[in-house]
DNA sequence: TCTTGACTTGGATTGTGTCCATCGTAGGAT
DNA sequence: ATCCTACGATGGACACAATCCAAGTCAAGA
């Protein structure tokens, strides 16, 4: 993923010391961080760095395309660095942990035009709640 | 949809002219109100109701599965009293307008077993975004 | 009518995210 | 190598939704 960086210096990027360890810190897929999650990690290899800029560079990611926001009712925002690759989520009703999942169909597609109203539909999302195994055994536990 | 009401004395609310304001706000289905929303149309009939209560309200009347919670990324939630005919939403992404939409297939049967990781799988939410008729028009306008 | 615990209230508090004035610096120009 | 400057970083104030709480109120059963 440190194309990343690349394609971000592509698109006239200043390359910042910030900017590399927010980068760093979503390398590898399959991570669904909240913003203070980032601005944790991101402070273990650069203590100083704000919350403001981590907000900041999420931001400019989403916009670029490069990173998912993933809402998840209540709780704080995700960004998922998994962008390349269209998937939905499986999220776990008591401990918020959060999957990548590949359904088998695209729910676009089983939306009648009658049932558009008009809209001009750009995408669909999944959100399949349930257990997670561990919350399947011990409810009311701390997130993974 | 003032059976509600019934059905909420038969499992031992205490029956208060807050709640039922608050139910009646609620009536009439196909309606996505904000919690301020749902206080701002109850003060109407009730103009002492405190944002408390109508909180504590919707809460109760979610957990008893009478009316759905609708997350809208960084907006306020919205509440939807159509907990009894299951449907999805279509959302605009300039105004927020939420509409109620039946697809014409159930996302959960999409869902291979290997791609549910040991989950007790128990919904699927779709959400489709898009724009509304008059944002499709005029971009960045006043929510309807 | 009396009693009592469930309910309501407004204000304080928390959690998440945005805004902004100011300072610092990456990177092109020389 | 040094200088310039526009872009980016900073932290503290701010905005907003939602929750918490201690104190007062009242629905409904006795
Ligand atoms: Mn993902
Ligand atoms: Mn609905
Ligand atoms: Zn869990
Ligand atoms: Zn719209």
């Amino acid at each position: 993923m440190s194309d990343l960086l690349e394609r971000l210096r592509g698109r006239g990027w200043r390359m910042t010391s910030q900017r590399r360890v927010v980068a760093q810190v979503l390398d590898g897929d399959h991570v669904h961080l909240t913003a203070d999650e980032v601005h944790a990690r991101a402070a273990l290899l650069l203590p100083e760095i704000s919350r403001a800029t981590v907000y900041n560079t999420l931001g400019e990611l989403v916009s670029l395309g490069e990173v998912i926001e993933v809402a998840t009712d209540g709780r704080a925002r995700r960004y998922d660095p998994n962008a390349h690759h269209p998937h939905h989520h499986l999220v776990c009703s008591t401990c918020g942990t959060v999957r990548d999942v590949h359904p088998t169909r695209d729910p676009l597609t089983d939306l009648p035009v009658e049932e558009r109203f008009g809209f001009t539909v750009a995408a669909a999302e999944v959100t399949y709640r349930g257990l997670c195994p561990s919350c399947t055994r011990a409810p009311a536990q701390a997130p993974a």
